[in-house]
DNA sequence: ACATAACCGTTGTACTATACAACTGAAGGG
DNA sequence: CCCTTCAGTTGTATAGTACAACGGTTATGT
């Protein structure tokens, strides 16, 4: 196969995702106006990752700390999320989801999941789970999930 | 009962999707502080389409016109675009690139294409034509959201 | 033919998300 | 004990965006 098709494929995909990027937060937008995108994921994270630290959520989503910091002020002062001293070590919050944020989060992914069903509606589950292994597998590249065990194309460091 | 996998799927597509949002902003902005992301894309319309208009900016990427306006301003400013009035009909601008920004554009899209080749290099030829077809697939299928403002069927001919 | 509607773009205002830098407070080592 | 490092907060600045109000332009209906 040519370096053709390959860098036509790439192209493809950087123009894609771009476009998918700059849509995805009106349309999130528009869905749920009570709990920003960014909230929503930061939620989604504390959720699935029961008492995990600010820091983290920073790491994984490659955000600047005071972001993260003021995200979830935001999230405490709805009501959603909690912070728990670590007896360990007094300088981290363990963050908790609290009841209702709990339940936002739950009805917001049965509808966001609903969004998304009836977009893909006329997909096969076949090429449904291919599309997710293939988001899944470019996400991990570069992802810092486990501690980045290689080369890490994109740490960035200042200069 | 693989209602569950279906189920699977969209909430890994759901939520991998929302999670390469999250960063391509940051990771665009690392790799080019002096072309932002957004003007970025729309020099790269501009250039594709050329002669648009900004009003077909607004309804390809469901901007508000006063954002495309603003970004119009700005890519002007910097000299990377140009409007030129349109004679048949004097409200419009049709906006092209200059000279400057085709240049511009070509060393931003070849850096970029070269980080997504490093990011993918261990991607089979096949598995990026598949991956590159799915994201068409997706982008390509009806924009969905409450509004749905236009009938706005995106034809997103590739070149 | 003209009033009215539809449309294109700009500007004023406001808000979210974000970064960077400076700071406080808490461990952890010499 | 200092000194460094780490977790988080706060001050400040900027991009990107939306919504609403507006001015100019074209299209439509009676």
């Amino acid at each position: 196969m040519s370096d053709g098709a390959r860098e036509t494929s790439l192209d493809t995909i950087q123009r894609e995702l771009t476009a998918f990027a700059r849509r995805a937060r009106a349309a999130a937008a528009r869905l749920h106006p009570e709990l920003p995108l960014v909230s929503y994921t930061l939620l989604a994270h504390i959720d699935d990752r029961q008492g995990c630290r600010a820091t983290d959520l920073a790491a994984h989503y490659l955000l600047d700390k005071s972001t993260v910091s003021r995200q979830i002020a935001a999230l405490e002062k709805m009501g959603l999320v909690e912070r728990r001293p670590d007896p360990d070590d007094h300088r981290v919050q363990v963050l908790h989801p609290t009841d209702a944020g709990t339940r936002l989060l739950a009805s917001t992914q049965a509808s966001r999941l609903a969004a998304y069903e009836e977009r893909l509606k006329d997909w096969s589950a076949e090429d449904l789970a291919a599309f997710a292994g293939y988001l899944l597998r470019y996400n991990a590249t570069g992802d810092t999930g486990p501690p980045a065990p290689i080369g890490e194309s994109w740490p960035k460091p200042r200069p």
